[in-house]
DNA sequence: CTGGCGCTAAAACATACCAT
DNA sequence: ATGGTATGTTTTAGCGCCAG
């Protein structure tokens, strides 16, 4: 350091620009993304000059170049040409909180430093330096010099003592024994300055100078006037009586002072300079923490604050700048490619969102723009780990949108919309791993799939299928339909197919039916038409019981009343628990008539927890634990009220570890009902698809098992 | 030796216009 | 929408000068 020259002189910068343009010159001979290279600038770049800085004020001069190199680092990189200049400088220079990227900005971190010294001049009592400061300027008060009049050769010290005044607001003083605080004109007691307060009294007191060790003794305050009171003064003097009459006493320990905006009292650079940033943006806490408190990797971080400060480099972005360009949303060729339409409005992207929004919330309807969609994505409720999980969604999301727009744009190739929502979860589950995250939402632990014909108990994990134990069974919902079906005939309603009749309102609130006759139909159509009525029965009208079925304590349970479509009115009983109970316990079908084709198979069955539990019991030990806690129900059937309480009991009762026992469905009913064809989409537009599908022809060879050996 | 004054160059600030 | 550049205006640091 060039001690003893000009401080004013570039030369003394002259080396940090150099080191900075070396440092500069490396960077940009590789390819670095916008977080890599944020991260550079805020860990190398902005550390160069701290040490000059912490003694000399930087110039302005200096600030610029400074800033002139990072800022087209940052947005040039490796480029030759010139890059856009996306976010404003001074946004870029906020703390990552309140919506920058942290990048210093260094007048303000220069500040900070060198007011470093003056608080210095505070803590030591004897130091060499503060020796000599206080012979060249001599002592104003205790806390600092006398201001610096003179004109040649103080330049350091006059720009370190003009920041006393700022310094000196922002700190509170804590009386000791007194020895340094004047009582009139430092503000010790809180409230203010004594002198600003009461003027009238100031004016006559004796010693305008006192400390407040003379002041004060053991008794009380001891002030004195140069006169009595007259009686106008006695009620300020009351007053203020009353704003220093909490004072505690004096102490052994010296008067010193305290860092005001913090409870601790601690200076420090970086409260100041953080502080100082703050007071240039204004108050504006956006929900920056949500990106940065993501599990996101740091470029993706980076690309998020772009989209969420709207600076995406859109075509309606390089729009603004002057690219003429024809605009068309890449993903859904509609719409003009917005910043909010291709991270939220387009119809691919939401329907990615709604993977997602359908477990928060029913409800959710999408924000106007991408930064206030980052305010209201909070997750209420869940573990530390499980939000930071879910902060990384809207990442994930427009990160992989992204890519998927830039791929259709360079490379012209386009992925299917399940292969992009495959990509999101897988990506989103990538990322957790890495960050030794354990979602407990992620790709959906446990798979029970109560489809319409075969039910399948699946575990899975890490969105690999364990092939070993996947389980199935017959008894599914078409199998619950036919039951409801045979036990109606017992009782003697039939369903009549709607086509079989006809029907007419006579008068208002009367209807009559006329049966029609249509003899070509087929028997397989009547049953399905049938089916398909008995299975809205079902639906509507049926209810896992809490406990297991039997007919005794069933036998006089309230009726459910349904209207067929011709008019007549069923009552429903026992039925409504009877049927949905055969999930549980599938020897119930015996005792149905008229089902004893499939009674025999039934007996040598499993219900569906035991189900639920030979499949996970022949998983690994170590995720045992993990699939219990999360067993999702699929398919139609899982729409069944209390469906998901009835297993989430059983299995608590029969689970052998006692693990917690976590029954998930998805909240929207529709969803529920075609997660299995969701599920089904994905796996087509999967690129190893092509190994898992047959012709006709092999079917015929191999027969129905084919099914279960070629696509496990 | 000190304080005040005024000059000058440089820095800082403001504005307009252009490029990307 | 942002930064760069040119240009003009205002402020400031640095310094000499001079009276007291």
């Amino acid at each position: 350091m060039p001690l003893g020259s000009e401080h004013k002189a570039g030369k003394i910068w002259d080396g940090i620009i150099e080191k900075t343009e070396k440092k500069l010159a490396i960077w940009k001979s590789q390819y670095l993304s916008l977080g890599g290279r944020v991260t550079l600038i805020n860990s190398v770049l902005d550390s160069l000059p701290t040490y000059v800085m912490s003694l000399f004020p930087i110039p302005s001069s200096i600030v610029k170049v400074l800033d002139a190199l990072r800022r087209n680092f940052l947005w040039q990189g490796n480029k030759i040409e010139k890059g856009f200049n996306l976010v404003k400088w001074p946004v870029v220079q906020q703390s990552k909180e309140i919506g920058g990227l942290g990048v210093r900005n260094l007048k303000v971190h220069n500040m900070s430093l060198l007011s470093k010294w003056l608080w210095r001049y505070n803590q030591e009592e004897q130091a060499l330096w503060k020796e000599i400061i206080n012979h060249k300027y001599g002592q104003e008060d205790l806390w600092c010099t006398s201001e610096v009049n003179e004109t040649y050769g103080v330049g350091v010290w006059r720009t370190i003592r003009n920041l006393w005044e700022s310094l000196n607001n922002n700190s509170k003083i804590v009386v000791g024994r007194g020895d340094k605080t004047k009582f009139w004109l430092d503000d010790w007691c809180g409230n203010g300055i004594l002198r600003d307060l009461f003027p009238i009294l100031f004016s006559i007191c004796t010693n305008t100078n006192s400390k407040i060790e003379e002041m004060w003794s053991p008794q009380g305050w001891n002030i004195i006037f140069r006169r009595l009171l007259n009686d106008w003064e006695i009620d300020g003097m009351v007053e203020c009586l009353g704003l220093i009459g909490g004072f505690p006493g004096t102490t052994l320990e010296p008067d010193r002072l305290a860092w005001g905006h913090h409870k601790d009292g601690v200076f420090s650079v970086n409260r100041l300079y953080n502080w100082g940033l703050k007071r240039c943006a204004g108050r504006s806490i956006g929900p920056w923490n949500t990106i940065w408190k993501s599990v996101a990797p740091a470029k993706v971080k980076c690309f998020t604050w772009l989209v969420a400060r709207k600076k995406c480099l859109t075509h309606e972005a390089m729009q603004k700048r002057g690219i003429n360009i024809v605009s068309r949303c890449l993903l859904c060729k509609e719409a003009l490619e917005t910043n909010k339409h291709l991270f939220m409005h387009c119809k691919v992207t939401a329907q990615v969102w709604a993977l997602f929004t359908s477990i928060a919330n029913e409800y959710w309807t999408m924000p106007e723009h991408t930064s206030d969609l980052l305010s209201c994505w909070i997750k209420r409720g869940g573990s530390k780990s499980q939000k930071r999980w879910w902060r990384t969604v809207p990442a994930c999301i427009w990160w992989i949108i992204w890519k998927e727009r830039n791929q259709r744009i360079f490379e012209g190739k386009e992925c299917t919309i399940q292969k992009i929502k495959w990509k999101v979860i897988t990506t989103l589950g990538f990322w957790c791993k890495e960050q030794d995250i354990e979602e407990e939402i992620q790709l959906v632990d446990f798979i029970g799939s109560l489809g319409g014909g075969l039910t399948t108990v699946a575990p899975v994990h890490d969105g690999y299928v364990l092939q070993k134990a996947v389980c199935t069974s017959p008894i599914g919902g078409g199998i619950l339909t036919d039951c409801l079906i045979k036990s109606l005939e017992q009782k003697g309603i039939t369903i009549k197919p709607r086509y079989s009749f006809k029907r007419k309102e006579i008068r208002p609130g009367e209807f009559q039916t006329v049966d029609l006759d249509f003899p070509d139909t087929t028997e397989s159509y009547k049953l399905y038409c049938q089916r398909a009525i008995a299975s809205d029965i079902k639906e509507c009208v049926s209810r896992a019981p809490d406990t297991p079925y039997d007919d005794s304590s069933y036998s006089n349970i309230p009726t459910t009343s349904y209207e067929l479509p011709d008019g007549q009115t069923i009552e429903v009983g026992a039925d409504r628990f009877k049927i949905p109970d055969i999930l549980f316990n599938p020897s119930l079908v015996q005792t149905i008539p008229g089902m004893e084709s499939f009674a025999e198979t039934a007996a040598s069955l499993r219900g569906l927890p035991q189900m639920v539990i030979d499949s996970i019991n022949k998983c690994d030990v170590d995720i045992r634990r993990e699939l219990f806690s999360s067993i999702l129900l699929a398919g139609g059937t899982s729409s069944m009220q209390q469906l998901k309480e009835r297993l989430e009991k059983d299995l608590l009762e029969e689970s052998p570890q006692a693990a917690r026992v976590k029954v998930l469905a998805s909240g929207n009913a529709t969803e529920r009902r075609f997660s299995v064809w969701i599920g089904g989409s994905i796996l087509a537009s999967l690129g190893s698809f092509q190994q898992m599908w047959f012709s006709k022809s092999e079917y015929e060879e191999h027969g129905a098992s084919y099914v279960q050996r070629k696509c496990p």
